[in-house]
DNA sequence: TTTACTGCAAACCCTTTGCACAGTG
DNA sequence: CACTGTGCAAAGGGTTTGCAGTAAA
């Protein structure tokens, strides 16, 4: 209802050549597991499948989706499995949780050294990482001088409508986009 | 489980004195009443509660606080009368949604003329309004063009502890703040 | 009178948790 | 062997929607 049906929760496609960079991370799978290690953490096939659906994904991924990828990567975790999981990484701060506009939460490695935000079509859904310099870092620094906030960090999103749902706003072709 | 159990979905109150500016918005309770009506909506009781609730609010409002709020206004509409409400001040762009990181939207009056970004702590939920120049407004316009999106916005939270509950991370304080 | 608005309650969907079994270290 | 990880299924919590009665224009 909010504007289109086609807001899956999934972004344009694998190969939708939409994404800025898809520099995501300079993490590696081996310093991933590393710390997981270290933490005190199993790993087990689930895991090393969803480290590798992160790794390879090109936008934040949902529970549903992480799911789904896993399962190009040997694994095929339950939903709960994947939630836990979700939950731990996040405690590690391997992973962020990202808001994008839709319901529920999507997850996108987290790397200190690379933070990007995102540029959301309200139509489709397509994402767009935007990998340049975030202008808000600097703005990060004197909140957390001026309140007194401490382990201070930002979410930032772009919403608006993409080329082509631009266009279809008046052709209004076939939804799901592509 | 997040973090605290303090995140109750309200701000610090009405009375923290911990807001930055309430200059919220420069919209008048008649434009939004003149906007609803040409949009052909008929004007309630509970309408204008719950837009009186809204312009009386020093942070973004959950549809259960809206509800509440409304009260003190001559209203009581059901959550569900709020929720659609919600639903069509939002079409109308009077109304923004926002992600506090909780799971449950927050919404607040959207004046063209005076966005703002908020500062949030993810333990006890407190919410600080930047009034500030934001600094996001340039890159937008740069987004839209190089990626030819349309009717873009944007939505930023600075998340952190509060100095209350950065103090208490180690004094471990009764929860609830305050 | 026409058509929008509302309350109530049920339906939904995503998230979270309990529990017993399986697998890692 | 001890303890974490996992699947299954049910519980939760917030969000949406259907429907019939109420009220604005």
């Amino acid at each position: 209802m909010r504007s289109a049906g086609a807001i899956s929760g999934r972004q344009a496609g694998p190969d939708a050549g939409y994404h800025e960079g898809c520099g995501h991370t300079s993490l590696s799978f081996d310093d991933l597991v590393d710390t997981l290690k270290r933490a005190g953490l199993r790993m087990t096939e689930n895991r090393r499948a969803i480290l590798r659906a992160l790794l390879a994904a090109r936008a934040p991924l949902g529970l549903d989706e992480i799911r789904e990828h896993s399962a190009h990567h040997g694994g095929m975790p339950d939903f709960a499995t994947v939630f836990r999981t979700m939950e731990q990484l996040e405690a590690l701060r391997l992973v962020q949780r990202v808001h994008l506009g839709r319901p529920s939460s999507h997850f996108e490695l987290l790397d200190p050294r690379s933070h990007h935000d995102h540029l959301v079509c309200v139509q489709c859904g397509r994402v767009v990482p935007l990998v340049d310099k975030c202008p808000v870092e600097q703005m990060e620094r004197d909140l957390a001088r001026r309140h007194g906030f401490t382990e201070i960090r930002h979410s930032l999103e772009f919403f608006g409508k993409c080329p082509e749902c631009s266009g279809s706003a008046t052709r209004k072709r076939e939804e799901g986009g592509k």
